[in-house]
DNA sequence: ATTATCTATAGATCTATAGATAATGC
DNA sequence: ATTATCTATAGATCTATAGATAATGC
């Protein structure tokens, strides 16, 4: 009666969620929710009145809340796997693609519409359900680990070589992973996942020309990443 | 009438959890379950299935479920900001106080009985009541901001420098914090925060002797700290 | 008398399901 | 006919309170 928009009965409300779908609307509302209330402290009934319609609509999009957690982190993170891989291609130097890495996956977790990186030391993700998702991670962890050795093996060789390398290989994903700290607690600046990417390869040792190594990994982001969405390439 | 101890009615079942009084044996029944199953989701009743009293009992010792939380991260931090200023006196090498702190700080992280950490994301922190304990964060994250001034002070004079010094104040707890992932998904050596300790001077650019430096740490650890705590000293 | 526990319960949720209704589209 | 929504509700919680009970200690 109010808005109409396709087949069904009408909505009682004003839409007044971005998102095309009434999906989309959901998902929007409870990443809203759960990184601001909490997963448990948010019912669904909260959900639906973020999104306009009655509690009972949400169950024609999800069997259970569950579902909806799941497919808010589903897609994070495989995502950001392939832009690895994509990444990988479009660089031969390996600190620009280790560079690059980091500053790709730091902008997801930074400019995401909602903080979704705070929910992945949730409990409920150690449900045999979500082991899908924690595998992906897992994976991600690898390839950095991976792309990280690869920098150490050029850099440690010199007279700076401390008996830590391997350990260091921990580092980058590490220092990637605080972005969602920072977010919660308000901190940092705009281009604060480009000053990680930076801070990552002074960790690990690397000693080289920084306007070489900024300028290949801008451009091999720009290969995966709508240029606009680099906030500040500085 | 199974079990006694002092005065008031006896349980009618087994005393079961670590806890000199039952205040105690409620945190860390509480502690276990809100890390391991989320704080919303777990109820009073499964709180006190835990501790083996009936729910009401719980509501002897703490007035609202919040007052639980909040006894469990009261101290926390406090604590360990104590800590910084007694290890400030102990030593007079800025690399080996930032070194005894980080150790210190993450030995709480990685050897509290339950990952107490994992709940600093928690969105229930927002809340009015919480915010004592979120402004001692605060203070303890100046607290290393100063402490790693003073090594990249001494350090960065020489020809490695680059123009990020500045940011790189907020790289030690960044990688502080990430103990409680890495615990989080069982990853990590019993001395990983020995290893994340000498990770962050490597990090912030630090050259020196590390025999020395570990040796002055410690021993300023070993000031406050029972030395069988210290798990792990190399 | 004081204390620590217990039993019982009010009132407020919350998730998920059943089935009605009001649109569109064939 | 199909779709997206709605209303209504069962059944299972959950928090917090009231008040009884079984010990100890003065």
């Amino acid at each position: 009666m109010v808005t109409t928009q396709g087949a069904g009965r009408p909505r009682s409300a004003q839409r007044r969620r971005p998102g095309e779908t009434a999906r989309e609307e959901i998902l929007d509302a409870a990443a809203e929710l759960f990184t601001t209330h909490g997963y448990a402290s948010t019912s669904t009934r909260k959900i639906a009145e973020a999104v306009g319609v009655r509690q009972a609509t949400i169950y024609h999009y999800f069997g259970t809340k569950d579902d909806i957690l799941e497919a808010l982190l589903s897609g994070t993170v495989s995502h950001t796997l392939d832009a690895a891989f994509a990444l990988h291609a479009t660089t031969g130097d390996p600190a620009a693609r280790l560079h690059s890495l980091a500053w790709y996956d730091g902008i997801q977790l930074w400019n995401s519409h909602w903080n979704i990186g705070a929910l992945y030391l949730l409990p409920e993700l150690r449900a045999e359900r979500f082991a899908p998702f924690v595998a992906s991670r897992d994976e991600l962890r690898q390839v950095y680990r991976d792309r990280t050795a690869d920098v150490i093996a050029l850099t440690d060789s010199d007279a700076t070589a401390s008996p830590h390398a391997y350990q260091e290989e921990d580092i980058p994903l590490r220092l990637v992973e605080t972005l969602v700290n920072m977010r919660w607690d308000g901190r940092g600046e705009v281009d604060e996942p480009f000053r990680t990417a930076n801070s990552i390869l002074r960790a690990i040792g690397w000693r080289g020309n920084w306007e070489i190594l900024q300028k290949e990994s801008h451009r091999a982001l720009c290969t995966i990443l709508d240029p606009a969405e680099i906030i500040a390439k500085r």
